[in-house]
DNA sequence: ACTATACTGAACCATATGGCTCAGTATAGT
DNA sequence: ACTATACTGAGCCATATGGTTCAGTATAGT
């Protein structure tokens, strides 16, 4: 798990922004070229530039240079191990809710018996 | 899909940090006070509170503040637009790479009548 | 040869991030 | 009342981010 970590940390950030999601997106579409990115998505060229690098950082983007224009293209990785993360939280979470459930259902059931349960005490300390 | 941008934002930059993402396994385990977790991960007690309140922004996280400590617990969010957005991701990756496959395929069935395929003379001029 | 295009690199700017310390405040326990 | 604990807020620091402009370099097209 752990060697992932750093993995995890430059995908995340990498796809923290609406415009790198978006030029991830756009490639989905086709291959484009630096100039043709910035311009649909209203930016400089050198900003551009910088986004396709942070991408190109994380391999979500691969980039060739053919004369003098730089080709874009979708990189290799499918977010495999980032979609694990976010399942295995989600496991996680539902255990959690599963057991907080549980634990209600106590609370209840000690309630009807006893008419004085504990979360009333606790919430009249306060 | 553009109303979830700011949210996505969010939580991928919250998620892009190894210590949040250990902190919200943690939280998994149990509900914990800001110190425990600062002590988890070694760390000032103002740092950890610092990476509570991202966590707390993205509501992945919530407070509570009962006497003088803090709890800390999982919020409510599943992950479930972020979920979507990768799976959508892949799902375009899948079909961008289906379609290379498919231009692959076409290459070589060219290359094997033609002895002389596209690809090949690119290459030579380089 | 000349000109337009496509990128590249350096430098700047404002703001954010990830950490820290230090000086508080509020509450718990005795 | 006193002391220890748990947090809180301000402020510092170094570095990163998201953008820009400007001055190049390299290549394509005529």
């Amino acid at each position: 798990m752990a060697q992932y970590s750093r993995r995890l940390d430059i995908t995340f950030a990498a796809l923290s922004d609406s415009t790198r999601r978006g030029v991830l997106v756009q490639l989905g579409r086709g291959d484009a070229s630096i100039t043709k990115l910035a311009e649909l998505f209203h930016m400089s060229l050198t900003g551009m530039k910088k986004h396709v690098g942070i991408l190109e950082d994380a391999r979500l983007v691969k980039t060739e240079k053919r004369g003098r224009v730089r080709t874009c293209e979708l990189g290799l990785r499918r977010l495999d191990i980032e979609t694990a993360w976010l399942e295995n939280y989600r496991e996680l979470w539902d255990k959690r809710f599963d057991a907080l459930e549980v634990l209600v259902q106590e609370l209840k059931q000690r309630g009807a018996a006893n008419k004085t349960p504990n979360k009333c005490r606790t919430k009249v300390r306060a």
